[in-house]
DNA sequence: GTACTTTCTTAACCTACATTAAGTGCCCTC
DNA sequence: GAGGGCACTTAATGTAGGTTAAGAAAGTAC
C-alpha cells in the first residue's frame, strides 16, 4: 500500500474505492535536491505529501537571514497553510534539501475530496490538530528554553536529519547564527 | 442568536435544529478573575468558548517563569489542544483574567456532535487551520523579531487588551522579563 | 482609613547570543 | 588538478535582554 494511504488510515479507514479516487486526485513526482517548490510571494495551490527525500519550508527576513518553519521527512505533509487556506500570496519558501519523490495534492482537489469523501475532512482536521500541538510546543520551548536546549529537542524529534543536512540548517531551524551553532557544538563536544 | 453560533456560522451553515442540539450540549458559566479552569498536571477534558471576559493559557517553567501560549477574548476559543487531543495531563493552566461568561463544551459531547452533525468536522478543521496559521506566525515572529517589534504585534492583535490586563502578563506574551519591558516602554513612550 | 499584596519602575551589573572578519577544508566543475 | 564557491570554525568585540535589588505606586482586604 502506498506510503500516502497508509498515512491517512492511520486516522480513518477508507474503502478500496476511496482510495483509488484519492490517489487518482494526486500526482507524484520526482524532484532534484535546490528545487524550489513554492516561492515566498506566491500563492500556494499545493499539498505536498514526501514519499522520500527531505523538503524544508522558511522565509527569508529583510531579504537577509533565513528562518526554517519545518522540516518534512519521509511521511510528512508540508505546505503554507497560512497561503493555502487564504490563497493569498504567502512569505514562506518551500524547497527539496536531498533528492525527493513528492506526492501532490491540489488545493482544488483537496475541497472536491472533501465533497466526495467527507471523512477526509476529519483526516485534515486531525492532521492540523498535531501540526497545531507540535507548533505550540515549539513556541513555549523558543520562549522558555536555551538555544542548547532547543538543539536537544531538535536532535529527538528529527534524529536522522542530524547527519543528512548542512548544520547552518539545523541552526536556523533553533534560531541562532551558524556560528553561535559551531561554538555551541565544539563545547558540547568537550564535554 | 448566540455568540457561539454567530461564531459557527462563519464557515458552516446549521440549520436551527442543529443549532438547538449543538447548543444542549454545552453548558454556560460564569467565573470570578484568577478562577483557574484547568491546572497544569490536569487532563482537559472541555473546550472554552468565551462570551464575556478575558481567559488566558500559559505554562510555567521550573516553577518560576510564565509563559502565555494565548490570550481569549470574546469570541475566541481556548483549551489545551495537546491534552484534549490525547487525553493525557498537559502542562497548560488556564485562567480567567478578567470575570467572564465561558461555553463549555466537553471533549465527549464534540465526539457526540462530529457523529451527529458531521459538517462540524468542517468548523474545527477550518478553526484549527486558523489557530495553526496565527500560532506559526507568531513562531516566525519570535525568531525573527526584536522584542520592540513584537509587543507592535501584540498590540494590533489585541488592541483592546493593552488597557484591561497587568503589562506583566503582555511582557510574558512576548516573551520578555516585566522589568525589561518596563524599560522598552519607557523607551517607546520617551520617542 | 490602614495594612498587605501585587504591580511597576529604576538602576547597576551580567550573560547568551549576534556581528564582523579571517582562515580552513571540501566538494564541484571545467 | 586548479580554481571557485560553500560550509564550517575561531576569535574579538558588541548588544539585547536577563538578574538582582530596592523603592514607589496601586489594588484589595479588613
Amino acid at each position: 500500500m502506498s506510503l500516502i494511504i497508509q498515512n491517512i488510515s492511520k486516522h480513518i479507514s477508507l474503502t478500496p474505492e476511496e482510495q483509488l479516487l484519492f490517489l487518482s486526485k494526486t500526482e507524484t513526482h520526482t524532484f532534484k535536491a535546490k528545487t524550489i517548490l513554492l516561492n515566498s510571494g506566491q500563492v500556494c495551490k499545493h499539498s505536498y505529501f514526501v514519499n522520500t527525500g527531505i523538503l524544508r519550508s522558511f522565509n527569508i527576513n529583510d531579504n537577509i537571514v533565513e528562518h526554517i518553519l519545518t522540516f518534512a521527512c519521509e511521511g510528512w505533509w508540508i505546505g503554507d497553510m497560512y497561503s493555502l487556506i487564504s490563497q493569498n500570496p504567502g512569505n514562506l519558501f518551500i524547497e527539496v534539501l536531498e533528492d525527493a519523490e513528492i506526492v501532490i495534492l491540489s488545493k482544488e482537489n483537496q475541497e472536491f475530496l472533501y465533497a466526495e469523501i467527507p471523512k477526509l475532512e476529519r483526516f485534515f482536521r486531525i492532521l492540523t490538530e498535531n501540526s497545531l500541538v507540535a507548533n505550540q510546543e515549539r513556541l513555549m520551548d523558543n520562549l522558555s528554553l536555551s538555544a542548547e536546549e532547543r538543539f536537544e529537542k531538535f536532535r529527538t524529534k528529527y534524529p536522522t536529519l542530524l547527519q543528512k543536512i548542512p548544520q547552518k540548517q539545523i541552526a536556523s531551524y533553533i534560531g541562532v547564527t551558524p556560528e553561535f551553532f559551531s561554538k555551541m557544538k565544539s563545547k558540547l563536544l568537550r564535554k
